[in-house]
DNA sequence: TTATAGGGAGCAGGATCTCT
DNA sequence: AGAGATCCTGCTCCCTATAA
């Protein structure tokens, strides 16, 4: 058998039923905790006065767990002092105490640290302070860092996780599949594997679930979950919402349903030359540039496309991707003066994001903070075509992001052969870009300008064939 | 005049979206 | 992981209509 770490658990507690499925592969997929940044284990080993050492490991029967710093207690030289290291703003509130999720993952491994005999004198809770501003230079371990005994909370836990451990051993020994009642849901709903694999052929392809902000426990949801009424269309026309009735309506026609007086509308507030904007960026819990705090977005890359007028299909597309970390925003600011036509609408999509990352540059660069500014107030949110119920198809899933919507509307264009195809994983390439030989970071950078340049290329041919479809005649 | 029910505005807090 | 936006709920406050 395999051995269960606290993601096991974790699972266990979300969803029995996929927990067991998970346990009768073959070889189940080790559940490994996330492993910290280097660079946040060498502060919080500072923090602590040791040195930078490994995980620490404990085994209880199946289960493992670690502690990320270990250390002899000064009065008791047989016992230890455990310390958890968590790379979040949120671990404490006042008001709210320890994150339920934390306590959880550090009850389970105090527990086990007891079981496997050891003596814990203290275990503490080291956190990230979200407040600190980086001046520049060495980052004293303890401005950045929180520390925080853990007492009662934990003992409090112990006994409840000691029990969900042997309740998950008993489990996944279980050689017959737990029984479903067919209205009790995990967070993944229907894409449970475990319903997948025994109630696949019943699922239907648009279902309640797909409905954006979904509330099973209240009208008219809770009532289809009681009849197991799963499918979209069987709901009653009566009792929706405007845009869940959107969605049925897609789902029963197949159509997409436009709001074709709005949707000309909204094209028509669109400014030519129509540009396009897309930032790449990092968010590091420990900040690397200077002026910055913990997890703020660093931008380090962008595709600017412009799309002349009408008459033409060409479109001029400029790409910017920062060489190493070291103030990559000077270069990028640079390079944005000089593609940004002085008029014209910007899309993109979700504007918050763009709008934030302009202020911030703005904050920056203060002798461009007009520039910065009046491309702010040019941005268009492509998004809100979805969001504001111009443009619904139940392909969507009830979600507006682009990863969604793009698919449908332009199927042709796809992700799926690009080395890179998702925000996240270009945020890592970048980051890990300094640990590739030099002939791979070649190819990384030339796979992160691909990506961002779809995105950006995306929008402008969305607004195109929206334009074909139903712009013009206003 | 007083007590009470009902409606509407305003607000805080939680949950849920999106982006990287 | 955090931040902004939005939606929803539940609460208070205040006004008005109504009945005693």
């Amino acid at each position: 058998m395999s051995s269960l770490h606290f993601p096991d658990l974790q699972q266990f507690i979300d969803c029995p039923r996929e927990f067991w499925l998970a346990q009768q592969a073959e070889t189940p997929r080790p559940r490994l905790p996330y492993p910290l940044a280097p660079e946040l284990r060498q502060l919080a080993a500072q923090r602590i006065e040791l040195q930078d050492q490994d995980p620490i490991w404990a085994n209880f029967g199946p289960w493992r767990a670690a502690v990320d710093f270990i250390k002899a207690s000064p009065n008791h030289p047989n016992q230890v002092r455990l310390y958890f290291v968590q790379a979040s703003g949120s671990v404490y509130s006042p008001k709210h105490g320890f994150k339920e999720k934390y306590l959880k993952e550090w009850a389970f491994s105090y527990h086990l640290f007891c079981l496997a005999g050891y003596e814990v004198e203290q275990c503490y809770a080291i956190w990230i302070d979200k407040d600190y501003r980086y001046p520049g230079g060495e980052i004293p371990p303890k401005r950045l860092l929180k520390i925080h005994p853990l007492g009662q909370e934990l003992a409090e836990l112990r006994a409840e996780t000691a029990l969900l451990m042997q309740k998950a051993e008993a489990l996944r020994l279980q050689k017959t599949a737990p029984k479903w009642d067919g209205q009790s849901f995990c967070k993944k709903k229907l894409a449970c594997p475990f319903i997948q694999k025994y109630h696949g052929q019943e699922i239907p392809a648009f279902s309640i679930f797909q409905l954006p902000r979904h509330r099973l426990d209240r009208p008219p949801l809770d009532q289809a979950l009681a009849q197991k009424k799963w499918d979209l269309t069987e709901l009653d026309p009566e009792l929706l919402p405007e845009r869940w009735l959107l969605q049925q309506q897609s789902a029963k026609t197949g159509q997409a349903q436009v709001d074709v007086p709005a949707l000309k509308e909204w094209l028509a507030q669109l400014q030519f030359p129509l540009q396009a904007l897309d930032y790449e960026a990092v968010n590091p819990a420990v900040p690397f540039i200077p002026h910055s705090r913990p997890f703020q977005h660093i931008p380090f890359q962008f595709s600017w496309q412009v799309w002349p007028n009408k008459e033409t299909e060409d479109i001029v597309s400029t790409n910017f991707l920062a060489q190493d970390k070291k103030e990559p925003t000077a270069g990028l600011m640079q390079a944005l003066l000089d593609c940004a036509q002085p008029q014209g609408s910007i899309l993109v999509w979700h504007k918050t994001f763009e709008r934030e990352r302009n202020r911030e540059l703005a904050k920056r660069y203060p002798e461009h903070r007009d520039f910065l500014y009046r491309l702010n107030e040019r941005l268009v949110d492509l998004e809100e075509i979805v969001t504001k119920g111009l443009y619904i198809d139940a392909k969507f899933e009830g979600r507006s992001s682009l990863k969604k919507v793009l698919p449908v509307l332009l199927p042709q264009m796809s992700y799926d052969e690009l080395p890179i195809a998702e925000g996240l994983a270009a945020a890592d390439a970048w980051w890990q870009l300094d640990q590739q030989p030099p002939q791979e970071q070649a190819q990384t950078r030339q796979a992160l300008i691909d990506y961002c340049q779809l995105d950006t290329f995306s929008l402008i041919k969305m607004v195109q064939l929206l334009m074909r479809k139903f712009g013009e005649t206003v």
